[in-house]
DNA sequence: GATGAATGAGAATTCATTCAT
DNA sequence: AATGAATGAATTCTCATTCAT
């Protein structure tokens, strides 16, 4: 059993970890969105990263330790939009915003959205945790600013957590469909996505 | 060295035989739409299905063939909603009556579901001359009929072929993020989601 | 995951397979006791009984379930002769005679005797549970019978259990160190072995 | 590439290496004793010595180097007691003696105890030549004197040879096989092991 | 001297597929 | 039709050893 380095502390800690450790999720995370958990080999990974395999694993105990610290460091960016909601702005534009920003996000970081619901297809074994803690309270907060705003009578009345799944499932329909938009549309349409869901929302959330 | 019944012909032809296939497929239908392709194994399905494994290879010559014609065979029924959109009836209700019928399928049909979502995924590496040709027609014919809707003024102007994404997405979100939504709400409400979509689709279409 | 014959019963069923059980538990047993757990390798051992590797694994499901298939079935052989102790019969000869099946038995069979010395040298990671209660239980029940001996004046006081560590130690080490015993006599000498401890125990028990 | 200071000479030079040195065969007795050849790991016996594994390798070429420094290092300790048998004593005390230091080794030494049993249990790949001659030499020396000894009539009629076996196993036993003693005991027991042997040669040996 | 990094050669195990009956 | 048996090609992971600094 090699000490892996990463294995000492939580972090790495040279520059030369770092950069490794960063390639490393790189690669991983293509290969990983590309074809799952189960179809990712660290052969693929290994060749994608540049490394040879053995070298791989000393950096990470194994392919399951890299699959968790993929997810574990994503989960925040990927979760931050929904904390930029600001109590203190205009409910339909901010609302508007965050889906804009998502679907953004499902554009700049297919990979990332990929590798989520790859996870959660498969029944989220290893991010069910947090999912029921974590993105739970997050939920219920944004849930209880929503109807704060629906009680003011400046958002229009919808299930506020059913709101969020509206959202959520037509931004990253964009990246995880993607193929299947393009092949319906021949190409990517992002801007016409944009338009539409603001269309969506506007309507559906305007007074 | 025994041919497939499956081999001879495009269809199995005793009664016999076109029950195991049915048993095979339901099988393979939970087990693939369970652990993806990769993570699906011949003997897994063979266990669900109640079957040895080189009996299950006497029906379909591979996994790969497995997967195939569950593919195929699910894909008409899983488009046909799309096709029961009538050119005679009201514009608005017939577009939340598919709707309704969609999450219905999510509801009815998860496995399914989840079972595009993979393959799709994961690049379609098998449906995507499906969905460039046949998919693409019918969304084409769809949209034409809604464009129609929207020039005789009885519907309100949104893109149809994003329109289309936009059911796709949350009808089948209830389905393939099954795992979160159950996380975040502690249960499945697929009432409040009916209502829900029932809402957001009626703001967005009426004129 | 290949459904292994000898996972469904306790016990293979066919013919075949009790056959296959058989050779594959033989060849295990000579490169088990020659290169120990850590030492085996399942190619040798596949090698050895002249099967694939796989096929091997068919059968077993695990290098470790070899090991204990093996430890476990030698067991009850191993520890038989304690079992023959007669206490009806005269103490002196019973013992003398229990030397010398043990004896009979480091020479006859010094694979198993080998086994079990390795696996108790490493801490027995595997059987501590067995000695601490079977084998233990064995010892107090021929330790009382011992002592019912001694008390009758019929053999000379000597600690029961010490004693039949000295049977083992003495007798097992014929097997065990036959290196080098060979070194030292520069050949096998069981026949003086055998003279030597019916001295030993005869001069020790007699009363 | 350094050269390692083991191999420009046979022994270290400096203070500093002298010191490494040690701490590394410690550090490889425990591991080796516990964990076998086969089992034993450069990472474990680095771990348990403090250093790295490169740093290990600086000091000795390689695995196999560090375990046959070992070995040959502590042979000659082992084997000491035999030569302290002392032709002018009485010879059933010199014997009584030799038998009580052998099972204080076995007491005070039993990693040393147990790397020779596993090393002999393999077959001696590394210390045959060293049995078949100096060991033999030693003991050809000690039946000797154990022959003049009885034909002198102050001890016993034994086999020699197999006397010394007797003693070794014996005394070895309570080392090697400390596991089952406690297993059958609940405890160690070194006097009442002590106090056995003492009545097993003193029987045994008193003409 | 010392160590982080790297690797080739295994080793156990999995799995789709084939064979023989 | 059905299945027990068998296997080659991966795939994950380990480990002694080497490299470079």
């Amino acid at each position: 059993m090699n000490k892996s380095p990463a294995q000492d502390s939580g972090t790495p800690r040279t520059r030369i970890q770092r950069a490794k450790n960063e390639v490393i999720l790189e690669a991983a995370l293509t290969v990983f969105a590309r074809e799952g958990f189960r179809g990712a080999t660290l052969d693929r990974i290994a060749a994608e990263a540049g490394l040879s395999k053995p070298n791989l694993l000393y950096y990470f105990p194994s392919k399951d330790a890299i699959y968790e610290a993929l997810l574990q460091g994503l989960l925040t960016t990927w979760l931050d939009p929904l904390r930029a909601l600001d109590p203190q702005g205009d409910p339909v534009e901010e609302i508007l915003a965050y889906v804009r920003r998502k679907l953004e996000m499902a554009r700049d970081y297919p990979r990332e959205s990929r590798l989520f619901a790859g996870e959660i297809l498969r029944g989220a074994p290893l991010i069910r945790p947090v999912l029921e803690t974590e993105l739970r309270r997050m939920v219920d907060d944004s849930a209880a600013l929503i109807a704060r705003w629906q009680g003011e009578g400046r958002l229009a009345e919808v299930d506020p957590r059913h709101l969020l799944f509206s959202i959520w499932a037509q931004t990253q329909h964009y990246a995880d469909f993607a193929t299947q938009v393009q092949s319906v549309l021949g190409q990517d349409d992002f801007d016409g996505a944009a338009a539409h869901l603001d269309r969506v929302f506007r309507r559906l959330l305007t007074p």
